[in-house]
DNA sequence: TGTATTGTACATACCAATTGGTATGCTCCG
DNA sequence: CGGAGCATACCAATTGGTATGTACAATACA
């Protein structure tokens, strides 16, 4: 018997956390209820159908992410490029916890749907974008400072990281460890460090 | 009617294409049938089960992959590090086909089963790694060359560099085309130039 | 060589279980 | 009382998997 009204951000806690386990198909609606705790009609009260969740849990997701980041101590600091090496530490920090933790929904669940459920392809797509832009700043600021005459473009960069982050995940996830993962994001910390620290006549 | 035997191999190319294009879970025994043409009295004839398919299909695609990637004109080059970024361009090159078609099955599938289906995870797990130890020798001979004196391990890199792929793919379903990845590439191709072309103190 | 036997390679028909989704009802608050 | 918030019971469709049948090639044997 939940308190009224907080069924619903249940249920999308719930579908994170069975989601980032299983993948979108092999997790049926009666798998998000009973972890849930609640019913098939509490579920179809608050959701149109399972895809209407998938897209709610991206978004829930996103939010949620955005918290952490945003709120994270790294963000503080003064320097784009220290904000920027301290995004990739902080995700490297976090790799600690079990794998469904730190893994990303919006990766997971846009490979299994992105043929087959425009809906949330498109919203994974939007809430991956985002993400990748609001480093976007930074990038941008750190590649004022010391690399100027850099071709690559912030944009680029900052989906660069995405992507090293979307593939170590993939990675740990075949080898059931995040030690690879953190191997990973240590070259891409190298990467970040050699771009910046030397500007190079290309 | 097909010709005896070759059944097999058809279900399999068939399970190539329709896994990567819906994933496995969304995979019908009968969408592999259909589309190789055969019914399920020929699917469980050659296949235990779902899975002993899946696991199957992870082997036939990282045959097809290795036959590729040793067949690619860019082995033939002298030299390690030309042989390396050989191989990042030839991934880049491939991009221009269609996403079903230059995706990677062993990364797709290891999302959704990884905690589900062991013996998939281990077989995604074990090829993917195989297809990265097949880059250590070229990285190997290219840091005894060129950076004799970096830290980071041949093995780290060989993983990296497929992690960019891997997370390339996934943003390029999200996006819904290739170009994304592409870029993801090109920065993966530059850190590689970076790593090899200046040796710093580090 | 002709014929019975066996095993492979499929097709057809079917099954129990699970799926997403619905219809209906209860219950409590305003 | 009336509707939001939920539970119960149910449904049609689909799922992986099985049981059975059959065409045919290879082998065994006479």
């Amino acid at each position: 018997m939940p308190a009224r009204h907080e069924s619903k951000t249940r249920l999308l806690d719930a579908a994170l956390q069975v989601i980032r386990t299983k993948g979108y198909w092999a997790t049926s609606v009666d798998d998000v209820c009973e972890s849930a705790g609640l019913t098939k009609g509490s579920f179809f009260h608050h959701f149109d159908s399972k895809q209407d969740l998938a897209v709610a849990a991206a978004k829930h997701f996103a939010a949620m992410a955005d918290g952490v980041f945003s709120a994270a101590p790294y963000r503080k600091l003064s320097d784009p490029l220290a904000r920027l090496l301290g995004y990739v530490d902080f995700r490297r920090a976090i790799l600690k916890r079990e794998l469904p933790e730190f893994t990303c929904l919006l990766g997971t669940m846009v490979q299994e749907t992105y043929e087959t459920h425009p809906a949330i392809r498109k919203a994974c797509d939007r809430h991956i974008s985002e993400h990748a832009a609001s480093l976007v700043a930074d990038i941008a600021e750190a590649k004022r400072r010391y690399a100027p005459r850099a071709r690559w473009t912030p944009e680029s960069l900052a989906l660069h990281t995405q992507a090293v982050i979307q593939g170590a995940f993939v990675l740990a996830k075949a080898r059931h460890g995040p030690a690879v993962a953190d191997e990973c994001l240590a070259h891409l910390r190298r990467y970040l460090e050699l771009l910046f620290d030397q500007p190079r006549k290309e």
